[in-house]
DNA sequence: AAGATTTTCGAATCCTGGTTAGAATGTGAG
DNA sequence: CTCACATTCTAACCAGGATTCGAAAATCTT
């Protein structure tokens, strides 16, 4: 057998694998596609740049999962936070939970969702293309949530929720530009959020 | 004399000058800073590489008049808007009309602004200095305006104007993500964000 | 129109960084 | 302890792309 009788060794390998791309997550988001260097990320992971190619094909295929990662993870978080929500919940309630969700995950939890929202834009179609299904999936959350919010009668009557939405999402990823855990607190960041949301969108 | 009589030979130089700039911009908010090749660039302005050499010192002195260029231009545009307002502009009609100005520059006039937008948190430290400056001033201006209105009585008490500013920024900002003019009006975006803030940030 | 000056270009240089090859090291199994 | 396999490294290799260097081409001046 290639693994052993336990896992051990597969464990060990599955931790550099895994440190790899957490390493390429890092650098990818602060610094960009083109500039992401696989010596760097080589570096963050504790390791040699020609190590990457026991783990991955190339420089492309490890942006393009940790792309895919970016879109999955934030979208299975925020999925389980509303599934998780009591069922009185109202469309509304959910709408907030999923904003306190999105928010956390993204600028505490994983640089995996700023990598790729930060890149979506820069790099090559060829690597969009997965990621990409994952992005749709995670928007049809957002957009049924805010049609049942409108469905219940929640929403302002003159509200159009697609734009609205893409501009909720947009402050929201826009956040990691300028949010600074020192300056300002999450708990505050989220609360105001929410509160646009509420006077903005709300009945 | 170096330029003749006339401006005729000067002007056609500062005409390239500011195509290769055009194109370095259009570059750059789609390929990102380290995507930037100067060859492309070249070929957008209709030009060859080497001739870039002959009007900037080098390739990063091009991407910080570029960034330089995209926070000044706004900013200055921004600012024409509401200085032609009438005296009797309200402060929260004052920042409707900044709303206004800031999407139209940034989705329709300007490949500048997207590309200092989009970059600022990837081009290397040394070139963020000057277009920092700008940015700063043009953040100024939002500050004031959210201070006026809130001042007037304008804003919702327990409204955090400076979070609520860079929600709305950032909403405004990603909207050259996934601004479509074929999909949507400019108008209606517009429109729904002057919403947003007439909704969400409004008494 | 000839000479001077500005602007542009093709070719060569040089460095950076992805990738490959093969050797070295580590690790579990018998 | 030794073999087989998994993992990682060092040392090249090679392509892409910024920059430089004269030489052409365009433009201006007289």
């Amino acid at each position: 057998m290639s693994q052993s009788s336990e896992d051990g060794a597969t464990a060990k390998s599955q931790r550099t694998r895994q440190r790899i791309l957490d390493a390429a997550a890092q650098v990818l988001s602060r610094k960009g596609y083109a500039g992401t260097r696989l010596a760097d990320v080589a570096d963050v992971a504790g390791v040699q740049a020609p190590a990457i190619y026991y783990y991955f094909g190339s420089r492309d295929d490890l942006v393009e999962e940790v792309m895919w990662a970016g879109a999955h993870r934030v979208r299975v978080h925020v999925e389980e936070v509303i599934a998780a929500l009591p069922d009185d919940a109202t469309p509304l309630d959910r709408i907030l939970a999923a904003v306190d969700a999105h928010l956390r995950y993204e600028l505490q939890i994983s640089d995996y969702t700023t990598a790729s929202v930060r890149n979506a834009g820069q790099v090559p179609e060829h690597l969009r293309v997965r990621p990409a299904a994952e992005e749709a999936s995670y928007s049809r959350i957002w957009r049924d949530l805010f049609h049942a919010a409108q469905d219940a009668g929640q929403l302002r009557a003159d509200l159009d929720i697609n734009i609205f939405r893409l501009l909720l999402l947009g402050s929201m990823n826009w956040a990691v530009e300028w949010w600074n855990p020192r300056t300002r607190s999450l708990d505050d960041l989220v609360r105001q959020t929410q509160d646009l949301v509420r006077h903005g969108a709300g009945a």
